[in-house]
DNA sequence: GTCTATAATCCGATAGAC
DNA sequence: GTCTATCGGATTATAGAC
């Protein structure tokens, strides 16, 4: 089957040349010629396959978002529910929990563009847009807001925000801004020692978090 | 003068609505009619203003990030330098510090698609880019990776850079993604509550950096 | 300074050959 | 499945009236 594997090559090659080129410069303002120039294919094909430039973008989006879609990390919460039943296990859930999400955010493989774009989707206003927040954002945020509650019961919605954003804020502004990455490290990956690093102090700042919270009443001084 | 004062308010309003769209929906995706209609001006105008729509960008910019070149927050911390000196003042020059610099961020009274704006510039290539670059996001991360050294007497790089993300991530991340705040707050504005917390969660977690980074030696474990 | 009509360019989409 | 020529529409910039 030559034809089909030409087929997803293709497919393939067109969505990885939009979508860096979407990350970069605007969904608008990239246009099909300069994908499919960019590419090596023509303009027609992009219609063949995707029906047109926004069928193109569902593909891409698609492809950018699909271990944040697959329920990965939900599972990962539940393989290691136990540890949040005693205190005495909540640093080391973090430091798991930590592990994995920053693995999922800066160092799976996927190119530096898909975390770029799917924030650039966010900005804007519309059923693409909230879909996407609906599925990443919101699924994501109330996930780790509810590790929160059950860690110290406190079912305060603004001290679940901001421990969930202290907890992961570095992560993600990293996984989103991917010119400030690329200005550091000269490359279009983040050193792994970088990652070492933010993970650690990541980690022992959600578990101090966790005490501040609970004991200071932040919400009263 | 009431030509001048006119003129003035015809550039404002050009400025605001374009700066609010640009941030939205990219800056290639806006028109220029769509900003005279939304504005309630019109396109011949924006041409004897700004000279196209390039210079109208160049304004948005100035606009978005005036006191980010006023050299106010150098300024701020000059004044504050001799809190430095003595690792017991630290925590105190901390608190001061991410209380001036989070709300320079997130509570000037500047729109929420300043940053938003900016934010997209980076991400794109070119001479815009690199000059918004050089004049706010190198200066800050510099600033703030010269009082890590100074605290800490620690010349790795990559401590400075972690600890200087771990400080200002939240407030970054809140003050870019106007979208999420947004759809947290149902409104265009943080509320104050939200930033006292997350104020007070990252003075603690930058004072716990420091110690962190200075004992446990994060690149040697 | 402000406005309108128009010129020159470029885009997404498509028809139809191969 | 792939490619090219072309259509209709939209965009920026501008010329010139007021």
């Amino acid at each position: 089957m030559a034809a089909y594997a030409n087929s997803e090559h293709t497919k393939k090659a067109l969505i990885e040349t939009a979508g860096s080129l979407f990350a970069e410069y605007g969904v608008k303002a990239v246009t099909t010629r300069q994908i499919a120039k960019e590419s090596g294919e023509n303009i027609g094909i992009i219609h063949y396959h995707f029906g047109g430039k926004d069928g193109l973008l569902d593909a891409v989006l698609d492809y950018a978002s699909e271990e944040w879609r697959d329920g990965r990390l939900e599972r990962f919460v539940e393989e290691h529910a136990k540890l949040l039943e005693n205190p005495l296990w909540h640093v080391e859930f973090l430091e798991k929990f930590v592990d994995y999400f920053y693995d999922m955010l800066l160092s799976d493989g996927k190119p530096l563009w898909c975390g770029t774009l799917i924030f650039q989707i966010l900005q804007r206003e519309g059923e693409i847009s909230d879909r996407v927040y609906e599925r990443i954002s919101r699924s994501i945020i109330g996930l780790i807001s509810g590790i929160y509650r059950q860690m110290t019961g406190d079912k305060d919605t603004e001290n679940a925000y901001c421990w969930t954003m202290s907890l992961i804020s570095p992560a993600v502004l990293m996984a989103v801004d991917s010119a400030s990455v690329k200005r550091f490290s000269g490359t279009d990956k983040i050193p792994d020692s970088l990652i070492h690093k933010i993970k650690n102090i990541a980690t022992i700042n959600a578990a101090a978090g966790l005490t501040i919270l609970k004991t200071r009443k932040l919400n009263n001084d």
